[in-house]
Parts: C-alpha cells; structure tokens; sequence
DNA sequence: TTTCGGCATGTTCACGGTCACACACGCCGC
DNA sequence: GCGGCGTGTGTGACCGTGAACATGCCGAAA
C-alpha cells in the first residue's frame, strides 16, 4: 500500500474493469445501478472499486451525459441572516439529492454585476438556478436575459410571471399592523425597506392593505436601506415630530436602530412608542426591549426551493406550490399605547 | 436567427472551426491565447464565436486537462455573520481569479458528517480547500483523512502544523482585555465559547495571557455556545453572586445576552457591570448600550485566503503569511467601575 | 425442434475539448 | 543552394464515461 509519492493517474472505470474480469462497460452498469447486472458480478466489481478506492469522474459524466448535477445561486446579501440561513438549507436539500451548489454573489445590483455573476455561473452549465436577490431590478434584468435553465425565486410578491417560492411576506406585514392597532394604536408609522426590493414592497403592501382595512389613516412609508444604522438616524428623524405611538419596521436591525434612537431621546419602548420589527434573527430576543415581530422560516423556504426546482429538472419529482406562513412574536417591545 | 423551439446541441469548437474555416485546434488557441495566430484569422475565430453564441464546454475541458478550477468550502455555521461575510469574499475574490466555488455545510462535527461533506467537496474534483469550521474536531478529522488538496483554515491558533490564516485572536482578546483592565477593573469574568473552537480557544487564551500580565487574578472561564441565549443564562446565573464589575464575552451574540440578563437584573451596563464583545457585528453600535467590542476584518480574510491557496494551486502567484490585526471598538457598553 | 424474447455482457462510438506531433512556408547564415 | 529555425496551422489521439447496438445464452412458447 505504499503509494510511491509518483503522482499516478486516478483509477477510472477501465481499471476497475480490468481487475473485475470484465468490461467497462459492465463497471458503468454497476455505477448507474442498471437492473441487469449478476449480483456476484455486482459485487465483483464493487470489490476492485473500494480496493482501488475508485471515484468516478465528475467532468467526463457530465460530458457525455450534459449534465451537470449543479444547482446555481445567485444572491446579493448572502452575510445577512435571512439568505445565508436559505442558502445553507438548499445545500443541504441538494446535497441530499447529489446535487452541487455553486454560488455567485452580486456586487450591486447593476446589469453588469448581473450578468457577471450569470455569466460566471451559466459557464458552469448549471441545471438550476435559485435567486436570492430580491430586488426588482435583478428580477427584471434576470427576465430579459432569458435563463435557459429552471430557476426559482426566493421572496416576490406573489404576482410576476416567474416561479416563486415565498414566505408569505404581505400576511406577516398584516399580522404586525394588526398587532399594533389590536393594541390601540392609531398613529404608525412604517419603515420600509429600499424601494427595488419585492419584500420590502410586499410589507409595504401589506401595512397599507390592513391599516386602510381597519379604517387607519395612514401616513406615507418611510424607505429604508434594512440597516440598524438607517433606523437609527431615520428614529432621530421622526422623534423631531412625535406625531406617532408605533413604528412597524420592515426587518429587525432596522427596528433595532429605531429603539436605540427612541432611548437616545428619553423615551421608552414600548412606554412612548411600540416597536415591531420583521424577521425574528435569533438575537431578537435579547435586544432591549426583547423584539416583537415576524418570524419567517428560511431553511424551510430553502427546502422547498430545491424541491420545487428538482421537480423542474427531473419531473418525477412534484411540489405545489405553496407559500409558508409567517408567525407573529410577541415580546416586549409593543406594548398599549400611552395618551 | 429563428431558434426553434427545437432544442439542439450548443455549439462546439468544431462548429466555430467550420464556420471560420479553419481547424478546431486553432479554434483552441484562440481559447487558450496561445501566442502564434495571425491577427486576422484570430478575430474571424472571434466573430464567428460570437455569432454562434459559443461558450466552452467546462465539463470537457476539465476532462482532458484534469483541472475543476474548482475551490471547495467546508463551512459550519454558515448562518453567522463573520463566516457568511468570509465566504461571500472568497467567492468574489476566487471569480476575479476564473475560479468557482462549491460549498458544503456541516450539520453537525461528527466525523461521518465531515466524511460526507468532504467526499461531496473530493466527488468535484477540487483543487483547493477552504475550512471555514473552525472546531478543534474538524480540524483533527480532517488531518486524518489525509486531503489531497492545498488547503487553507481560516482562524486557528497559529501553531497546527496546516496551512492557516487568520485575524490574530489572541492580540484581539488580550485588546478587549487590557481594556478593562486599564478602566480599573479588577474582577472579569471570561464568557468563552465552545471549547472545542479554535477561536474559542484563543480568545480564552488573550484573555489569560492579559490578565496574568498584567498581574490581575483571574476565575476560570465559562464555556459558552455563541448563542444570545446562552449569554442571557448564563448571566442570570453569573448575578446571584455578583462577584464581578466586568465581562469579556468571546463573541458579540453572547454579548448582548448577557446585557439582557444584567438590565433584567436590575443593574445597569456600564455602570454595574461593563461587558465587551468580539466580532462588531453591524448591528452592535445600536445594542443597548451600544457594545464595547474587537473588530475582525472577515472580508480581508476570505480575500487573502483566496490569494494564499491560489498561490499554492499556481506557484505563480505569491501570498505571505500574514495575519490580520483586529481592532478594539469602544462604544458605551465599558466603563470605570463603581466600587 | 425451432423461434423468440429477455437477460447479462461486450464492442464501438460519441461527447468537446487539449496535447503532441507534423507540415508548409519564409528567412537567415554558411 | 541547402539546412535549420521560427511562425502559423492542421491531423489524429486521448481524457473517462455512457448510449446504442451486437452477441451469446437460456427458457418458454409454437
């Protein structure tokens, strides 16, 4: 077993069949699990592989078959709780089903940056591709570039031509405004998310839709950039007017932000101004007041997303498509308001 | 133009060959800029290539030349922001280089998992190696199983024998803890992470290494697990004595929990107890208080991590070992303690 | 008995590139 | 005038696998 340090050829089929007795094609048979195959035969050949410790090679399959059992990502803010969580899911979905992933993340959100990123994964022949990047622009450049392959988009309001797969995004904004005004609020405010993002629009869409469906009036949304430190400066903003019991954030640092600019103020959550924020990250629990808001499930949204996009390659496999529904966390930064 | 529905063979080197009237194998100099081609039949092998639409075929080329240009990643706990932030860099950076990458995540770090993860990562043919799971076991496995790759550990204490690179823990948490010290603390407990984590481990050890230079007596530290809600616990255990004025938490999440146990306890931040984080997570400036914490520059890292393994794949390029300085933050979360 | 069909296996070729080698041509030096 | 060399290009083999087709054998049906 010395393994003289001679860098030597890997083992391919034609070895193994050598050594079993046999063709090499029979040695495809047993890797393709093909029916007709003695079961000594069989075990013959399953022998040589382990004792050559044979791997079958990936670019010559993928060759003759054109396939190449890879799954593309294309996301923009995969450090973010939300998409890595989803993205660590579909590796794990695909995996399961022999699958690879490969990922490309966008530098901005310009056609370039986009079709770079495509370019890159389309040179891969991928099979799939999954978009994590829920901003109007890339879905909309992704539509004129015409992607030959299934895709998926993860988070999208519901309404677009493309397959999409989603957390029901206007239900869970209507549970949070429907908590505040529950509570009596009557003055709430919204802090949106940038413009060009569907989610940030779906829960835009969905403040609106329950506060004109409790008779609320409403003022306009704020547009955020889903960071704590735009909540923060956007908090110091609206605290000039106090003209507000409740702010429904659309994600949960911009919330943060928020409660750090109310207690800049000398002011208390939820005492003087209820707080909701979107998403649940894990650290919600703990900010100051504890976080009430909208837990969305990632990694079941990236299952499914394999699931669906696995039914599109190979059509045995079948998904419907649902959405998943998004739950309401009540903690203490809500709270009646004071008058 | 038409482009029937009709779905046909990509076109080849052939196909361009025929078309630009000349040999495939020209065709492939053109591809590989090889130096000896007429200007002129050059750009006609162009024009054609960009007529026919005409995209090399990865899967054959890999074939013939044996080479994936392939960077796998083993990541655990990709969901956290510095790892996500690390491999979201490396991605780019391995692009820029005409690389790809294909993850794998851990679910958990016992062997057979790291097993299936790797021969996931080995069935790619990867030429290069990223271990973003920096936990003692995983590295050890992966000592024993003998890759046959270049790779590369992010963050390790810096005295395994594997190739590493990393933000320089221990100056990181001998910073975090000069810091309290130098406000006049005397009594610091350590909130450490997982004991099996590299980082973990180093830290603990800034920590130790600190305080006995500096001659300040130190209780043992407690084994925490990253989370927000392990911080909250364990605080809430750490306050029935309350034999302390300041706590040095291994990470930022951990941080913030306990500053959730120390308000629920009654007392203030900083001014019963002060608390100091590590990482700098964006959302830290905005935690009540703001946290006093240690800077990693987790996008350099995946950068130069990148450069090192490409330096090892092609020895054209060159890396120097270096190590990253992280940097102390202070915020209001550190203050003089109150005796 | 003959024919036929299914099983188990082998033979040959194709996939789309790259590589080693061959070759034609023009230029240089002796 | 001829050999050698560098440039630009072509020919054929080869990488490891799977598909199509061929083959030999055996048992069941005619």
């Amino acid at each position: 077993m010395s393994g003289e340090a001679q860098r030597t050829r890997a083992p391919s089929i034609r070895d193994v069949a050598r050594l079993a007795g046999v063709s090499h094609q029979t040695v495809s048979r047993v890797l393709n699990h093909h029916p007709s195959i003695r079961p000594e035969t069989k075990q013959r050949v399953l022998d040589v592989m382990a004792e050559l410790q044979y791997k079958p090679n990936r670019a010559a399959r993928a060759l003759v078959t054109s396939r190449s059992r890879i799954i593309g990502i294309l996301s923009a803010s995969s450090t973010q709780y939300g998409p890595a969580s989803s993205i660590a899911a579909i590796e794990t979905a695909a995996r399961a089903s022999g699958y690879w992933i490969s990922t490309a993340n966008l530098e901005s959100t310009d056609a370039a940056s986009i079709a770079d990123a495509l370019a890159h994964l389309a040179a891969q022949s991928i099979e799939g591709l999954v978009v994590i990047a829920p901003q109007v622009r890339v879905l909309e450049t992704l539509a004129k570039m015409s992607i030959d392959v299934p895709f998926v988009t993860l988070q999208s309001t519901g309404d677009e031509p493309v397959r999409t797969l989603s957390v029901d995004q206007i239900a869970g904004a209507r549970l949070a405004t429907r908590h505040l005004i529950e509570l009596g609020h009557r003055n709430i405010y919204h802090l949106a998310g940038p413009q060009d993002w569907i989610e940030a629009e779906a829960r835009m869409r969905g403040f609106l839709d329950e506060m004109s469906a409790q008779d609320v009036p409403t003022t306009a949304p704020i547009l955020g950039d889903w960071t704590a430190d735009f909540g923060y400066y956007a908090g110091r903003e609206l605290l000039t007017v106090r003209d507000f019991t409740a702010i429904f954030a659309s994600n949960d640092q911009m919330a943060l932000g928020l409660m750090h600019a109310v207690r800049d103020a000398g002011l208390d959550v939820p005492g003087d101004v209820s707080i909701i924020g979107f998403d649940d990250v894990p650290e919600a629990a703990h900010f100051w007041p504890p976080l009430t808001t909208v837990r969305q499930d990632f990694a079941e949204l990236g299952r499914r997303c394999v699931a669906l996009l696995l039914g599109d390659i190979d059509p045995a496999v079948v998904e419907h498509h649902s959405t998943i529904v998004p739950e309401l966390i009540v903690r203490g930064s809500t709270g009646r308001p004071s008058f």
